[in-house]
DNA sequence: ATAGATACTTGATTCACTCAAGCATCTACC
DNA sequence: GGTAGATGCTTGAGTGAATCAAGTATCTAT
């Protein structure tokens, strides 16, 4: 499991096709990450920090409450994958920011995270930028603040 | 959260793209469960249930341990949203069927699900065409039996 | 007739997630 | 300048998903 399942009785075939290939993204996603030996919300979380950012704004990106990414930090933190910084102008707040492990780890994640690179490697240059504008043009039919 | 979150050095352009789609995939179908009190695995669940089933034939669908389909179908029983029955030729194994109940939560779960029908709902029947077309060419390109 | 495979359950653990409280600090307003 | 309320984070309690290791019952094949 660990991975959405969508409708089974998805009706048209370009539903299916979404649905397929959704959730190949997700276990090639998951497979990644417990290669390196992180859940799925560690990987997550690990991929925001390319700057310094504190819980909160970490949180609401990626529209959870703050326990939980507390929680989260303070695993990565045990490994040393990332570390909690003070905030220079506002001593409640803690940036977090990887380590130099954290960082060599997630680039050794994404690399193992094949699945969109060799997605598109099948399509020419112009097959991608279609599949793109396709995409993007579906999703805006689905309004999502 | 609760939903995984891609790479955020995607490269490409089409990279991007199919991260946001699967991400705004993931949150709907997670919401939409929500909606009907469903946990995003108890609905995996509730839509393999078209014909019946047993636990270990449900455990390999979904790829995971067969005491984790225990314990959801537990749940969904317990709400009256399924029903074990002996199979009747082998005493060790259980069919699984949804209820009337559960049925008809499937049903409003999918019609809460919109997503995809809206996604496609943008596309000319032309575009759902080439949108499925090449989503398959490009899960093609991610060899996984 | 029994040895081993198979189907499911139980129990123990871990992690993700949410909510309610709590503490420290910041901000605004009087 | 001091206090009220907002904000940032943590802690604790509770639920669910997931995995693994064992255990029981039943089936299969020799």
């Amino acid at each position: 499991m660990a991975v959405p399942t969508g409708p089974v009785t998805a009706s048209t075939d370009a539903e299916r096709a979404m649905f397929d290939f959704v959730d190949a993204y997700d276990r090639a996603y998951e497979t990644a990450a417990l290669e390196h030996g992180l859940s799925v919300a560690q990987a997550c979380v690990l991929g925001r920090l390319t700057r310094q950012i504190g819980m909160r704004e970490l949180a609401d990106e990626l529209g959870c409450d703050a326990s939980n990414i507390t929680q989260i930090v303070s695993r990565l933190e045990a490994r040393d994958l990332v570390r909690r910084h003070p905030h220079p102008d506002d001593r409640r707040s803690r940036q977090i920011v990887r380590t130099p492990d954290g960082t060599a780890l997630y680039a050794a994640f994404e690399e193992s995270f094949e699945f969109a690179r060799s997605a598109t490697a099948n399509l020419s240059a112009r097959e991608q930028d279609q599949l793109a504008t396709l995409l993007r043009k579906a999703l805006n039919g689905t309004a999502k603040p």
